[in-house]
DNA sequence: AGCCAGGACAAGT
DNA sequence: ACTTGTCATGGC
């Protein structure tokens, strides 16, 4: 990946498929929000950046050193974005769900803040998931900078008890996010291991958690695990599905980027009537 | 005011 | 193998 040190800046010339906007307003993730200007700020793997697009460039406000350590590989800098597009535009609704999402990367997202964060978005709407999940962190967390917090480790939240958490009025998943956090920082799932796994296998034992089923564990798989051939069925896909591919569609056309396809599918279904 | 949300799970057909 | 009720909460 070719960048250039500017200042306080890293930057990406003539780089086409980076859009923050459709990166961070695409459902992937929710701790990233835009000011005025559009610049979007954020925290991941304990490191705060603020990040815009500037024309045929994208700007990030970070060290040269916390750019390849860190975001070179959160934003998944490795993968020919652009190719993936043309590979999964099988049919005239698919290249418009490309063509809409272009820009779109699937961020690498910390394992146990997407196995979390994803346990939390079940049955919830989006706003509120932001909301919950900035709380757990402002509670929890390792605050790097005024007001900045991290995603609190495992070790962390399983040192919990339900009661310390009812302040995020997560509901009945309270005591999902406990069970989770206990088994990852106990050992009894390893995350990091489930990112080399078969997919079969990463599905069935992310399922053994409770509360979580097909569609979180394909989340955790797809944004947590790199495994990009993840596809998650929410509400949206479903209507998507039912509405617009032929009753006996197989996402596995899309292999091995089906979950990549799958966020087309998701982010053209939501905004589509809208902007 | 009431429907719905990036569901999971058990119980009932 | 499908359908239904329930779970806790608040965004719109």
């Amino acid at each position: 990946m070719n960048y250039t040190v500017s200042g306080d800046c890293v930057v990406l010339s003539g780089i086409a498929d980076f859009s923050p906007e459709a990166i961070f307003e695409c459902g992937q993730c929710f701790r990233w929000n835009a000011d005025e200007n559009g610049v979007y700020s954020g925290v991941a793997f304990g490191k705060q950046l603020e990040i815009w697009r500037a024309g045929d460039d994208v700007a990030l406000k970070t060290t040269e050193r916390d750019f390849k350590e860190v975001w070179q590989g959160y934003f998944d800098l490795g993968t020919d974005y652009a190719g993936i597009r043309r590979h999964v535009s099988i049919n005239e609704h698919m290249e418009k769900a490309a063509r809409f999402g272009a820009g779109i990367r699937i961020l690498r997202q910390e394992r146990w803040e997407a196995l979390c964060s994803f346990i939390i978005s079940q049955c919830n709407n989006i706003p509120r998931i932001k909301k919950i999940v900035e709380t757990l962190c402002s509670l929890f967390g390792e605050e790097i900078s005024p007001g900045r917090f991290a995603f609190p480790g495992a070790e962390k939240i399983a040192s919990l008890t339900e009661e310390r958490l009812s302040p995020l009025r997560a509901g009945y998943r309270a005591k999902y996010i406990l069970e989770a956090a206990r088994a990852v920082s106990s050992g009894d799932i390893d995350l990091r291991a489930l990112s080399e796994a078969p997919g079969e296998e990463a599905l069935r034992k992310l399922k053994a958690l409770p509360g979580v089923g097909d569609k979180v564990a394909s989340c955790v798989m797809l944004f947590g695990l790199g495994q990009l051939d993840a596809f998650p069925i929410d509400v949206w896909v479903k209507k998507a599905l039912r509405a617009r591919f032929d009753s006996d569609f197989d996402p596995c056309v899309f292999s091995p980027y089906a979950g990549v396809a799958q966020q087309y599918i998701f982010y053209y279904e939501r905004n589509r009537d809208g902007k």
